[in-house]
RNA sequence: GGCGCUUUCGUCUAGCGGCUAGGACACAUGCCUCUCACGCAUGUAACACGGGUUCGAUUCCCGUAGGCGCUACCA
């Protein structure tokens, strides 16, 4: 095989923020050229003016700089095969365009779009292709003069791509092995038009990766089809021998019903499509991004890559690099993967699970600070450090937590209907007794005396500790006891369980479900 | 409609002629326990259908059906 370093390419277009499957492919191609030792590219395709959105290509690279993508060079990374965005490639293209019409393998159209839908809507199947072009206005039915005049006259025209019919065309790729097309199902694709100065898709796209020296494309299954044109056009430019490699990757499909996952799933089922959270200029809408919504970069990187692929065990939880080393295109699968949001939130358990006390610490340390809460950095690393495997996301934390950080000021109805006893209040007195007599507060020393305590006075067990809980958390949840008694400190313990007798656990509030 | 791709538990998937068809998510149950979780254990659950090939098909081939994609002067 060839000897050429691997070069790999994203190519995406700015026409509004970044799909979640964007992303994916994005990070295949990031891990096929780090495991060969390769580079990848950020190319922006930009070649259709109507659907250009402002923002949109700041939006894709702040996506991979939070994501932990890099690109070794392209658009914003610099590098030696520039321009990296195919508006700022024009001359490039003409040239190109040029010399496919001067090999005869191209020719100028001039049927305007209202003539070919009409001729699309006269004639049933109609496609513009050998069978057709001839009895079309075109450089291949006029005369050399009258082409040159109508050029000259203003009038608009295309270049298309002039298919012979009748031929095998087999496209090799890495996924599905051998795909063969016929080329008289191809049309006469339009690879320039006049009215921009622009290609389209197809010419950039092979122009850029031969000129860019692309060893391998892997993208999205929607150019399963016109991969064949892809292979007559490196053909028709004499670049067959470097002809990149392809890989055509399944599509992420809606989690319930039918179809490809569209923005519209993530709103009626409640997770976000995007990476970050996106604002349309156009409409002004906002969508929800994986960011925004807690998310860790690193899970949401290892719940894409095994939408599709897998190392061939049964691995899951995988860090970017190990994925570099396991990475292979051929474990990839060929169907479409319906989007299980719901693992994805598994996924970021197991991240916070995986993450330090400290580093969960600090994400939740700006969350806190939103309920004007600025605690001790080591006080909130014990609280991570008690909690944390009880959440899927940091920010779930504080609702968990906050009576680490503020008494409470009422008591969950059910939990005080079923802890708290006749004899609570009298007991709870006597707990803040025996807790005020203690010199020393640690969990080791209250747990000691306060079991034997009960034991002495054969007290029953699940009645003092609930009751005590209500006292300290107003709620019938959380760790352990003395956990929470150790971390409040011996004050705040001794005043809550005042407060709580005072009360007598009044006023109560209830849990409603209903709100989330 | 045409062309192409595709088809294993509800979902993501392992399997590459002979297996009690494995794992994970979700779900259920149990254990742990001062509560709620985590965790751990167990369980429910799949080879789309019909023909071949073969001693033997989830696996190979051909159909059918379903799904997905493409079918633009969009990518």
């Amino acid at each position: 095989m060839t000897e050429r370093k691997v070069r790999v390419r994203f190519a995406p277009s700015p026409t509004g923020a970044l799909h979640i499957g964007g992303v994916r492919t994005a990070l295949y191609n990031y891990l096929f050229a780090r495991q060969h030792n390769g580079d990848l590219v950020f190319r922006i395709e930009d070649t259709d003016s109507n659907r250009f959105v402002p923002g949109a290509e700041e939006y894709i690279i702040e996506s991979f700089k939070w994501l932990g993508i890099k690109f070794d060079e392209g658009v914003s990374f610099g590098g030696n095969y520039g321009p990296y965005r195919q508006s700022e490639r024009r001359d490039i293209y003409k040239k190109y365009v040029q010399i496919l019409l001067e090999a005869g393998k191209a020719y100028i159209a001039f049927d305007t779009p209202a003539e070919l839908e009409a001729k699309r809507a006269e004639i049933a199947n109609f496609q513009y292709d050998a069978s057709t072009r001839t009895s079309m206005r075109n450089s291949l039915t006029l005369s050399k003069e009258e082409v040159d005049k109508l050029i000259a006259d203003g009038e608009q025209y295309v270049v298309r791509f002039k298919i012979e019919p009748n031929e095998d065309v087999h496209v090799h790729d890495l996924i599905r092995s051998e795909v063969v097309i016929n080329s008289s199902i191809l049309d006469d694709k339009v690879l320039y038009k006049s009215v921009d100065e622009l290609p389209t898709y197809h010419l950039a796209n092979i122009v850029d990766d031969h000129l860019m020296e692309i060893t391998h494309v892997i993208r999205g299954e929607e150019w399963l089809p016109s991969a064949p044109l892809h292979v007559l056009l490196y053909r028709a430019f004499g670049w067959e021998d470097t002809m990149p490699e392809f890989a055509h990757l399944p599509l992420l499909l809606k989690p319930d019903g039918k179809g490809k996952l569209s923005k519209r799933d993530g709103d009626r089922l409640g997770f976000p499509v995007f990476p970050l959270e996106w604002h349309d200029p156009k409409t002004g809408e906002v969508s929800s991004g994986y960011r925004e919504s807690g998310y860790l970069p690193e899970a949401v990187l290892n719940f894409l890559a095994l939408l599709g692929w897998n190392p061939g065990n049964d691995q899951e939880i995988m860090s970017l690099d190990e994925m570099v080393q396991l990475f292979d295109v051929h474990r990839c699968s060929k169907a479409g993967a319906k989007f299980d949001y719901v693992k994805g939130i598994w996924f970021n358990h197991e991240y916070i699970l995986k993450m330090s006390d400290e580093k969960v610490a600090q994400l939740f340390v700006p969350i806190l600070k939103e309920h004007g809460i600025e605690a001790p950095m080591d006080k909130v690393v014990t609280v991570v450090g008690l909690m944390k495997g009880r959440v899927n996301f940091v920010k779930e934390l504080w609702e968990l937590c906050k009576f680490f950080f503020v008494a409470p000021l009422e008591y969950e109805e059910k939990t005080r209907k079923k802890r708290w006893k006749e004899d609570s209040p009298e007991m709870m007195s006597k707990l803040a007794d025996l807790l005020e007599s203690l010199d020393d507060f640690s969990l080791e020393n209250q747990e000691r005396v306060v079991m034997k305590w009960i034991e002495d006075n054969g007290y029953h067990t699940g009645n003092i500790m609930n009751a005590f809980r209500l006292a300290l958390v107003g709620d019938g949840i959380g760790p352990h006891m003395f956990d929470i008694s150790a971390l409040l400190g011996k004050d705040e313990t001794i005043s809550r369980l005042h407060k709580a007798v005072e009360r007598d656990c009044f006023p109560v509030f209830t849990k409603d479900k209903a709100q989330k």
